[in-house]
DNA sequence: AAATTATCGCAACATTGTTGCGATTGTGTA
DNA sequence: TACACAATCGCAACAATGTTGCGATAATTT
């Protein structure tokens, strides 16, 4: 049906992705592009992306959206149901991959994704900071 | 130091909290309050609540900010632990109480907070729709 | 009742995200 | 390679959400 097209704004951002460690909102995004393309261009982008199932998004406890590359392209479906951490000194949001919670859930809920989300400090900060 | 009041507004907030059984974002608030003060005077209210822990804060992994009351005043140091629901069809956010997930952790990491957060559907609307 | 100061209302601004539309460009096909 | 079609882009305009400053108001304390 529709077919979605590499163009050079994509692959700009897709390398941003690539070259990043961590979870990188909107605005990030765009600093790192240096206004390579429109701020719009780059939310329509995201929306391909996550449609694509290419990034995923994660919300942080204080509000900020942000978003990531997916590393598990061999899979045919998934949900994106690692765990993330978010620092409070640095912001900055890393996936943890192989932090899966386990939970009991109330009866006649339908559970079809969880996010899960822990904050505090990241090895880095723990170490620069007391 | 500095006394927090109770105004009419700051009461207003809160029986629109206690009445509540979801949890609500500042333009759910606005609309109950039925414009009695300003949007402005909502969100230093907020603040100010979220300070003396008297409600939460959630944010959903749509992006949307909502807040819900805290049911603990009896504890004197409380981490809001519980995990939360969010519905896909009616976008309602409840506290799940008794739902605390286990797991294990990276090295490094200094866990302050979690927030672990459930989508899919309600019962509510688990027994409407289809 | 008066004084103190937390809180309020208003205006103005910042950030983030969305939409419509004509122009541009990537990609399959002739 | 050139053409045609549609996805994508840039721009402008708008909507929603959150923040800040400041003079006015009102909740407490004395």
């Amino acid at each position: 049906m529709k077919a979605t097209r590499n163009t050079t704004a994509k692959t700009a951002v897709l390398e941003v992705f690539e070259k990043s460690k961590t979870a990188l909102s909107h605005t990030e995004i765009q600093k790192q592009l240096n206004d390579i393309c429109d701020r719009v261009t780059i939310y329509r982008i995201l929306d391909r992306l996550l449609n694509d199932d290419i990034i995923h998004k994660i919300s942080n406890q204080d509000g900020t959206v942000k978003y990531a590359k997916c590393n598990h392209s061999h899979q045919r479906v998934h949900i994106h149901n690692h765990a993330h951490f978010s620092c409070e000194n640095c912001h900055e949001i890393t996936c943890l991959e192989n932090v899966k919670p386990s939970y009991i859930m109330p009866h006649n809920y339908k559970v079809k994704e969880i996010n899960f989300t822990l904050s505090g400090l990241c090895p880095k900060c723990l170490n620069s900071n007391i």
